[in-house]
DNA sequence: CTGCTTGCTGAAGCACACTCATTTAGAATG
DNA sequence: CATTCTAAATGAGTGTGCTTCAGCAAGCAG
């Protein structure tokens, strides 16, 4: 029994060092670049041995794209439920996703692979679960009524996501670090413009008030008899 | 003289054979699935030659999308160039820009490559000029006073087209082609929030507004003696 | 000890991108 | 027209690197 256990810890051991070295090869110069036999080399397996658990390069490169995708997701959840009010989770959420964005750019990139070979990128960062945080924040939203239900979620996710991603990807080629809070502060704006969309409708109203305040000086126009 | 007229036109035809059946190769399963020895056969060449026109298949690939780019720049030129308010303009500009995505989303999603391979995303539509008919409605309607020139441009490019970017790819991806008008009023909503920040300055004005019907009603009563 | 299963190995196979010695075709020269 | 000269094209050959597979090792059961 004790002799299972250890068999498999030393199968999930072999595995994660296949793993690492993946991560470290694919990181050094992308997909192309990076060779198997040094991954194996890397991970003191025989090269044969990468194929006993990854199918092929390509569902190594997966693997360890998913994986760096599943911490990111972690921590965006953490930072989205330390705060309560939807547009600050909102904020809070942009800031993360840009600062990990630009902190693991390298990895960021090479999910570009998954996006052409596979479905897209949108079907690629959704498979991988990151977008579920932003969805649970805008649901949260809406049933506090905080956000307008009008809205296409999906929609929202673009607007949302795509911004980020070619904000972080442009100001990385610029070398512009300090941009973060500029971006996040536009990225914000054009949100809650679509996600508030009148502001008569959070407000009493202006054109209300307005009528009503024509309305009453014209009851004391009528107090007076024509002169 | 005709001579040297012939010689040139044929290696230009030669050239041009060669990115056509590249072209088509690249569309069918990517740089990756290409094989230079399909294109070289397809373009009735050997496959030795491919390499005295391009460097390597990255250089081939590269040229077949920057064609590609260039012709949609050229077509994005010709539909802003139709209209001449800048709202209108950016309006076109999303619409055409959207449709040639989706229309073309395979050889889009090419582009892909150029994005990690070189510079990023954004660096390389930018290289591709494409961005540039894009700024030019921006600067446009700067001038003329109908948008802030608050907001950093380089950010209203990554909203612009991060936004058609991720939802063009997302209703591709769920099939869904109808959805292009809600796609570009959602992003018309979003980019003249941060275009036009505050409603007060874009409007006759609601505090104007209410200030002219009070005096209005002034006027009335001062047409009557105190009671 | 003898089979049986599971996991591992690394040399061989194979698919392709790319090179280069050789050939061809056309222009220039006499 | 014959003869060089040169630019362009060829395609068999080379190298690289992913993938496979026949065989080996190590643990486990009977």
């Amino acid at each position: 029994m004790s002799r299972t256990q250890t068999r498999r810890e030393k199968l999930a051991e072999k595995e994660e060092a296949i793993l690492q070295a993946a991560t470290k090869a694919f990181l050094l110069g992308g997909l192309k670049a990076a060779r198997m036999a040094e991954i194996a080399k890397a991970a003191q397996v025989a090269e044969g041995t990468l194929y006993l658990y990854y199918r092929n390069k390509e569902a190594l490169f997966e693997a360890v794209v998913a994986r760096h995708w599943d911490d990111l997701r972690r921590g965006a959840q953490k930072v989205v439920r330390a705060e309560t009010d939807p547009v600050l989770q909102l904020e809070t959420l942009a800031s993360y996703t840009l600062d990990r964005i630009m902190g693991d750019r390298k990895l960021f990139e090479l999910t570009l692979y998954l996006a052409h070979a596979g479905e897209g990128l949108t079907a690629a960062t959704d498979r991988l679960g990151y977008v579920r945080v932003f969805d649970g924040v805008i649901e949260r939203g809406r049933s506090e009524g905080v956000f307008t239900a009008s809205a296409n979620p999906k929609l929202l996710r673009d607007l949302f996501f795509g911004t980020l991603d070619y904000a972080a990807r442009s100001a990385l080629a610029r070398g512009e670090d300090a941009a973060s809070s500029r971006i996040i502060e536009t990225l914000m704006t054009a949100m809650l413009a679509v996600l508030q969309p009148r502001a008569e409708d959070r407000d009493p109203g202006v054109e209300e008030r307005l009528e009503r305040a024509v309305a009453r000086l014209e009851a004391v126009a009528e107090r007076y008899p024509a002169g």
